[in-house]
DNA sequence: TCAACGTGAAACCAAAAGGTGTTATATTAA
DNA sequence: TTAATATAACACCTTTTGGTTTCACGTTGA
C-alpha cells in the first residue's frame, strides 16, 4: 500500500469507510492489531496496511508491548479538517454562527 | 473515472486536493468548466472527471446555459463530515466545549 | 527448549483513480 | 450556412488502492 513517510494525508486517511471505524474503535480503547481484526471481515493484513495509512496522517499509532503491538488514536490531526470544513459552515449554519465565532476567538486570545 | 450513480461519497469526494481547490472556487462565485480548468495546471478533461465525483457526492451541480455548463456549489452534504468530526473535538478542545454543545443542542430545539 | 502466538513484511492481483489526447455534438457569431 | 466555441464522451495509459496468501521473526508459556 505504502511506506514512503508523509505520503497520506489526513484527508486521505479518513476517505476509507474502514478507516473511519478503525479510528472509532481507536477512540474508546487502544488495542493491538487483532483485536481490530475481529470487527472487521477482512484480513489482518489489510487492517495492517489501514493502520499504515493512518500513521502516515499521524493519526494512530503504535507501541510494542510484549509480542503484541498496541495502537493508539491521536485526533490532533483532524484539526485540519476541522479548520477546513468551518469555513463551510457559514453556507449552511444558522442564526448561531456569529456567537460561536465569538466564542472561539475569544478562546485565542487566554 | 466513474460514471455509476451514486459511488462517490463525500468522504471521498474531498480527499483529491484538486477538488478541494474546486470547491473554494465555486463558494466564491459559480462558473463555466473552462473558468475553472484555467486555474489549474492540468487538462479540462480531468477537472470535468473530478466534477464527476463532486457531483456524485452532490457537492456541485451545473445548469446549461447557452453552450456553457455553470457549475455551482452545493455545500450541504459537508454536514456529513461536520457531524463526523464533531465526535472528535471533545479530545482536543478545550473548556469552552460545552458551551458550544448547549449552544447547537438549544438551536436543535426551535 | 520449543511449539504456539502475534505480528510485520513481501509478492502478487484486480480494480479504481487520475491523468492524457481525440472525437462528437450543440450553440452562437459572422 | 458555416466557422469557432464550449463542452461532453470515449479510448487509453500509468500509478495507487485495497485486498489476498505466504513467509519470517521475536516473544512467551509449558
Amino acid at each position: 500500500m505504502s511506506q514512503a513517510p508523509q505520503k497520506h494525508d489526513v484527508f486521505q486517511a479518513i476517505a476509507d469507510p474502514t478507516r473511519r471505524e478503525v479510528l472509532r474503535l481507536l477512540s474508546q480503547k487502544e488495542m493491538p492489531i487483532s483485536k481490530i481484526t475481529a470487527y472487521f471481515p477482512i484480513s489482518r493484513t489489510a487492517i495492517a496496511k489501514h493502520l499504515h495509512v493512518l500513521s502516515d496522517a499521524k493519526l494512530v499509532s503504535g507501541r510494542k508491548e510484549g509480542r503484541e503491538r498496541i495502537y493508539q488514536l491521536h485526533p490532533e490531526p483532524l484539526e485540519e479538517v476541522q479548520q477546513w470544513i468551518s469555513f463551510y459552515e457559514k453556507f449552511w449554519s444558522n442564526k448561531l454562527s456569529i456567537l460561536k465565532h465569538i466564542v472561539e476567538n475569544d478562546d485565542k486570545n487566554h
